[in-house]
DNA sequence: TTGTTGG
DNA sequence: CCCAACAAA
């Protein structure tokens, strides 16, 4: 998708003070650049995630692993004002603005987006006369930071894989395509474009022009517009069906034939779905990643990865009940 | 080589 | 959480 955001629980009793922690949280990390203290609001609002019941009190909280003098005072702060006055001056920041916004540009984190601020960037219009400032990829980011933030309608991904499917099928009949993220879960609409390709004769190394050789035909057939970056297995970069239409994110992953189902998997995700199968896969003396599934030993470490022929092999392997991309939401 | 960014 | 690609210098 766009950018990453917090977390952000859902209906725990706690919810509240969840939201709030995780909002200072990244403020430290993004404006105040105290990896420290986001780790320590963080740990406070996972604890307090995790609670069955309602905190009524600092003190109460402070009882809790992670939570000090600091955030209890917090904690009774906003039990009895409902608000934080730290929040509020903070919402109030034009500096914070800045780089909140700043941020959202794909490519610019908050290491760059401070530095912008601090010689005085701090809109969009000003970072457009200052480009001599960007590299290739925030460039690229801000010229398209609207479209980019845009949903991309299930019927658009639909189209733009037809035109994948076509031209690389006559580079070569043999790779393989596969649209994963929400798409493949069967969402309406999707913030990006997540494509793996695979190779019979791909195994292990070697192969050094496939991905350039495909992305070089999806560019020549006009579809792929921008390139953010291209190495050997990984392309980012953007692209269209037609002139006038919105320029989407699109990525493109090469992986190796013997591993093409445990990165389609682990890339159709979700995330929460992942640690849950990854979780039980433990259970079951497995460990499970975007790479293979090995079983782990007593001893803790070992593994030759089990043979995989499809998705379906790794939940039968795990002893997991398979589940369709559209069933492995949240 | 290292820090930054995105996923 | 871990890794690919990039850019700095």
């Amino acid at each position: 998708m766009g950018k990453r955001k917090a977390p952000a629980d859902e209906d725990t009793p706690n919810h509240d003070f969840c939201e709030f922690l995780l909002e200072l949280a990244e403020y430290e990390k993004n404006v105040s650049r105290n990896i420290h203290k986001y780790n320590a609001y963080r740990k406070a609002a996972s604890v307090l995630s995790a609670l069955p019941t309602r905190i009524t009190s600092g003190s109460q909280a402070k009882k809790l692993n992670g939570i000090g003098e600091k955030i209890a005072k917090k904690i009774d702060e906003f039990l009895a004002t409902g608000k934080l006055q730290k929040l509020e001056n903070i919402q109030n920041d034009s500096k914070n603005a800045a780089i909140n916004l700043l941020t959202r540009v794909s490519g610019i984190g908050p290491a760059k987006a401070q530095s912008l601020v601090n010689e005085g960037i701090t809109t969009l219009e000003q970072l457009d006369k200052h480009k001599d400032k960007l590299n290739h990829h925030q460039i690229i980011g801000l010229k398209y930071f609207d479209d980019f933030e845009k949903k991309i309608p299930r019927q658009e991904i639909t189209e733009i894989e037809t035109v994948i499917q076509k031209h690389l099928r006559q580079l070569d009949p043999d790779i393989q395509i596969t649209i994963c993220g929400s798409y493949r879960r069967g969402k309406d609409e999707s913030g990006d474009i997540d494509a793996l390709i695979t190779h019979p004769s791909y195994l292990r190394k070697k192969n050094k022009n496939t991905l350039k050789n495909v992305v070089g035909a999806l560019q020549k057939c006009g579809l792929i517009t921008e390139t953010l970056s291209l190495g050997d297995t990984k392309f980012m970069g953007a692209c269209k069906l037609e002139e006038g239409s919105v320029t989407r994110r699109l990525d493109i992953r090469l992986t190796p034939y013997d591993q093409f189902f445990c990165a389609v998997l682990y890339f159709t995700g979700s995330d929460m779905f992942n640690k849950e199968m990854r979780a039980h896969a433990l259970e079951a003396g497995f460990t499970l990643n975007e790479y293979s599934l090995r079983p782990v030993g007593s001893t803790g470490v070992p593994g030759e990865p089990v043979e995989i022929h499809s998705e379906r092999d790794i939940f039968d392997f795990i002893g997991y009940p398979f589940k369709t991309p559209e069933e492995r939401s949240r």
